[in-house]
DNA sequence: GTAGGGTTAG
C-alpha cells in the first residue's frame, strides 16, 4: 500500500515509532488527505492511534494542512475518549481558520460544558472566532472567561482582546485593553493601529504612532505599514517621507507590502509620479501592489492611465480581483468608457468574482455615469448584501439621470427596508427633488433632515436647495434662502443661483450673483459667459458684449474643453483645437467634411460659442474644432456607419456642439450619438 | 496562539 505514495517514502514509516517528534515528520512529508489517510491507516494498525501525543499530532495535522474542510479532523476528534484543551485549541483553530468561526464557538461552549479547562492557547482562538463573526456580546463573554481563569495579563490574549474589540467597532474598549496592558510588546502596538485603521481612525495612528516614539518603543515594519497607509488617507506626505527615509537609513528589507503601502502613500499624497517610479522599482508586484498604483491613478483623476496600467497588468499575467476591479470601474465611469466597464462586468461573471457590496457599489455607480440607469437597477436588485453606500449610489444615479422620481422611490425604501439614510444620501434625495421639480418635497426633506435624522445640513445640502428654488423660478426666494443661511455662502452657492437667473432670465440678481462670486474667488470663465447670456437673454447686447470683452482683457483661464471618445475598449482624448493626436490630417479633415454635411441639413454656426479671441471671420472654424467634434469625426471614421458613438466630456456642451450632434445624429449614415 | 499593503455614494 505505502509503495504508491511518491510523495511520502523518503522513510520507511515505522520510523514514527523511533523518531522523537512524528509530528514534525507528519507535518513535513504529508501533502494530501491520502498521505494522511496512509498515516492514520498505520497507526491504527499498530495501535499507535491509542497513543494520545501521536494522535493529538495527526489531529493538527490533518486540521491544519488540509485545505478547506475540517471533514477528516472532526473525525478524529470524535474518536479520541477524552480530548484535552490542546485538542480543543487545534480544533477551534482549524474549524475558525477553514470552516466556520461560528462552529469554533459551539465546539469551545462544549469544552466548557465537558469541564475541559481551558488555557492560555484557547482564548486567542476563540477570540479570533468571534472577531472573524463580529460577534461582540460573544467575544464579551469570553473575556469574562478569560478574567474568571486568570489570563487577563497574559499577553497573546490581551493583544487578540485589542483585535476583537476593535473589529467588533469597539475600537475604545480596545484602547481601555491596551491602556491597562502592564507590557506592551510591539505587537500590542500594531494591533491598535491596526484596530484604529479599521475604523477609518487614522488621525490616531498617526497620535499614537508619535507617542510610541516618545516612549521611545522600537518598531516594525507591520508599524510602517500601517502607519503608511494611514498617512496616504490623511495626506500627511511628511510623516510618510520620514518613515521612507528611516528604511533607506536602516536599510529596512523592502518586503511586497512594504512597498505597496508606500506607493499607496506617496499616490494618495497627490505625489502619483513618485508612486509610479517606486512601483516600477518593485521587483516583484502582486495583485495588491497593481491595485494600490491603479487607484493612485483614479484618485490623481488620471483615470486613462489607471485603465492603461490595468492593461499593463493583463500583460504581466497578473489576475485582477474584487478591489482592483472597483479602481478600474471607478476610472470606467469617470471617462464613460461604458464598453470597458461592459468588459469588466462580464469578466466579472465569467470568472465568478464575489459581488461583494463595494464591487457591486462600484457598478451601479458606474452603469449610472454612463446613462445606463436600468443595468444599475438591475445589480441593484441581484445584490445579496447592500448598505447606504449601495443605496446612495442607485439614488443619486437615478436623480443624475432625471429620474427624480424614482430616486425618491428608493430613497423611502431604502428606510422601509431599515437603512438609515446619511448626509450623502439627502444629497441625492435633494438632487432628485429639484430635478424632478418638487419645490414642497424638497423643503420637507430638508427640515426633516436635522429634525428627523440629527444630520446637520452642510454647504453642499443648502446648494441643494438654492437649486431647487431656483429651478423651478423662485429666485427671490433662492436668494431670500441664501441670505438666511446660518452658514457663510460659497462660490458654489452664488453659481448655482447664477445658474438659475439664466435659465429664469433675472438680471438683478444675476447680477448680484455674479458679483458675490467674484468677491469670494476669482470668477470662472463660465460666470462670466452665464452673466453675458442673461443679458443677452433680455435684449442688452451692448452689456453681453461688455462682459465678455472684460473676460478677454482680464485674461480669465477657461478650463480646456476635453471630449472622450471609446473605441474597441481604447479610450481617445480630445482637446479643442487639439494638435497632439496621431490621426491629426485625417481628423481635421473629417471635421471639415461633417461640418460641409450638417450645415446642408440646415446647421448653422453659432459665433458666440467661438473662443474669444478668435477673430471675427475666425469664429466659424473655431467653433468647428471644439473638442467633442473632434472626437465625432474621430469615430465617424473609425467605426462603420450605423454604430452608437458615445462622448463623453469634462465641461457642458455648448449651444453649438449641441445643434450639431443633433443633426449629425438624424444623419443619413446612421450614426447615433449619445 | 496575537499585528501588516489595495476598494464604494457627493
Amino acid at each position: 500500500m505505502l509503495s504508491t505514495v511518491t510523495v511520502f517514502p523518503a522513510k520507511p514509516i515505522t520510523a514514527i515509532t523511533t523518531i522523537e517528534n512524528p509530528k514534525t515528520l507528519i507535518l513535513q512529508q504529508c501533502k494530501t488527505s491520502k498521505d494522511l489517510n496512509q498515516i492514520h491507516a498505520h497507526l491504527i494498525k499498530t495501535r499507535l492511534i491509542h497513543n494520545r501525543a501521536v494522535t493529538e499530532n495527526l489531529l493538527e495535522s490533518t486540521a491544519i494542512l488540509l485545505p478547506n474542510t475540517m471533514d477528516y479532523a472532526l473525525s478524529i476528534f470524535d474518536n479520541i475518549g477524552k480530548p484535552d484543551s490542546s485538542a480543543y485549541n487545534v480544533m477551534i483553530r482549524g474549524l475558525t481558520y477553514k470552516q466556520s468561526p461560528h462552529e469554533a464557538i459551539i465546539l469551545f461552549k462544549k469544552m466548557l460544558e465537558t469541564s475541559v479547562e481551558p488555557d492560555e492557547f484557547t482564548f486567542p482562538c476563540v477570540l479570533k472566532a468571534c472577531s472573524r463573526l463580529r460577534a461582540l456580546s460573544e467575544g464579551e463573554q469570553v473575556h469574562a472567561h478569560i478574567l474568571k481563569c486568570g489570563f487577563g495579563s497574559v499577553e497573546f490574549v490581551e493583544n487578540t482582546l485589542i483585535h476583537m474589540y476593535a473589529n467588533c467597532g469597539r475600537v475604545e474598549v480596545a484602547r481601555r485593553v491596551f491602556d491597562g496592558m502592564s507590557e506592551r510588546g510591539v505587537v500590542a502596538w500594531n494591533s491598535m493601529f491596526s484596530g484604529y485603521m479599521r475604523s477609518g481612525c487614522w488621525e490616531e495612528v498617526v497620535k499614537l504612532f508619535h507617542r510610541m516614539r516618545e516612549l521611545g518603543v522600537g518598531f516594525d515594519e507591520v508599524t510602517m505599514i500601517s502607519v503608511l497607509t494611514s498617512c496616504g488617507r490623511l495626506a500627511d506626505l511628511e510623516l510618510g517621507e520620514w518613515i521612507n527615509g528611516y528604511i533607506e537609513a536602516n536599510g529596512i528589507k523592502k518586503s511586497l507590502a512594504l512597498m505597496t503601502s508606500l506607493v499607496d502613500m506617496y499616490a494618495k499624497c497627490g505625489e502619483v509620479d513618485t508612486a509610479r517610479r517606486l512601483f516600477d522599482q518593485m521587483d516583484q508586484r502582486d495583485v495588491v501592489a497593481w491595485s494600490a498604483m491603479i487607484s493612485g491613478f483614479c484618485q490623481a483623476n488620471r483615470c486613462r492611465e489607471a485603465l492603461d496600467l490595468f492593461n499593463e497588468m493583463q500583460k504581466y499575467n497578473v489576475d485582477p480581483n474584487e478591489v482592483t476591479m472597483v479602481s478600474v470601474l471607478n476610472a470606467c465611469a469617470v471617462l464613460g468608457a461604458l464598453e470597458t466597464g461592459k468588459w469588466v462586468h462580464f469578466y466579472i461573471k465569467k470568472r465568478k468574482l464575489k459581488l461583494t457590496v463595494t464591487l457591486g457599489t462600484a457598478l451601479i455607480d458606474f452603469y449610472a455615469k454612463c446613462g445606463s440607469v436600468d443595468s444599475s437597477i438591475e445589480i441593484f436588485s441581484k445584490m445579496a448584501s447592500k448598505n447606504v453606500f449601495t443605496w446612495t449610489a442607485l439614488i443619486q444615479g437615478l436623480a443624475s439621470n432625471g429620474q427624480g422620481k424614482r430616486a425618491l422611490e428608493f430613497f423611502y425604501l431604502m428606510q422601509e427596508k431599515n437603512f438609515e439614510p446619511n448626509d450623502v444620501t439627502f444629497i441625492g434625495a435633494l438632487a432628485a427633488c429639484s430635478h424632478a421639480g418638487l419645490v414642497d418635497e424638497g423643503q420637507s426633506l430638508f427640515v426633516s433632515m436635522s429634525k428627523d435624522f440629527d444630520i446637520e445640513p452642510r454647504i453642499e445640502h443648502y446648494g441643494c436647495m438654492v437649486d431647487i428654488l431656483g429651478r423651478a423660478g423662485l429666485i427671490e426666494e433662492a436668494y431670500q434662502f441664501i441670505k438666511n443661511m446660518p452658514i457663510q455662502p460659497n462660490a458654489v452657492i452664488w453659481r448655482t443661483l447664477l445658474a438659475s437667473c439664466k435659465a429664469h432670465k433675472n438680471v438683478k440678481i444675476g447680477e448680484e450673483s455674479f458679483r458675490r462670486i467674484t468677491i469670494l474667488e476669482p470668477a470662472h470663465s463660465g460666470d462670466y459667459i452665464l452673466l453675458s447670456n442673461i443679458y443677452a437673454s433680455v435684449g442688452r447686447c451692448e452689456d453681453a458684449l461688455k462682459v465678455r470683452r472684460q473676460m478677454r482683457e482680464e485674461r480669465i483661464k477657461k478650463t480646456p474643453g476635453c471630449s472622450l471618445i471609446e473605441l474597441d475598449g481604447v479610450v481617445h482624448e480630445f482637446f479643442s483645437e487639439d494638435d497632439g493626436h496621431a490621426h491629426l490630417k485625417e481628423i481635421y479633415g473629417g471635421v471639415e467634411d461633417m461640418m460641409k454635411h450638417i450645415k446642408s441639413a440646415g446647421y448653422v454656426p453659432n459665433p458666440a460659442d467661438a473662443r474669444l479671441d478668435a477673430e471675427e471671420d475666425d469664429k466659424e472654424a473655431s467653433v468647428s474644432h471644439h473638442s467633442e467634434k473632434l472626437a465625432i469625426a474621430y469615430g465617424l471614421i473609425r467605426t462603420p456607419p450605423g454604430t452608437t458613438i458615445r462622448i463623453s466630456k469634462n465641461l457642458r456642451v455648448c449651444t453649438d456642439c449641441h445643434n450639431a450632434t443633433k443633426i449629425i445624429s438624424k444623419n443619413k449614415r446612421g450614426h447615433r450619438i449619445l
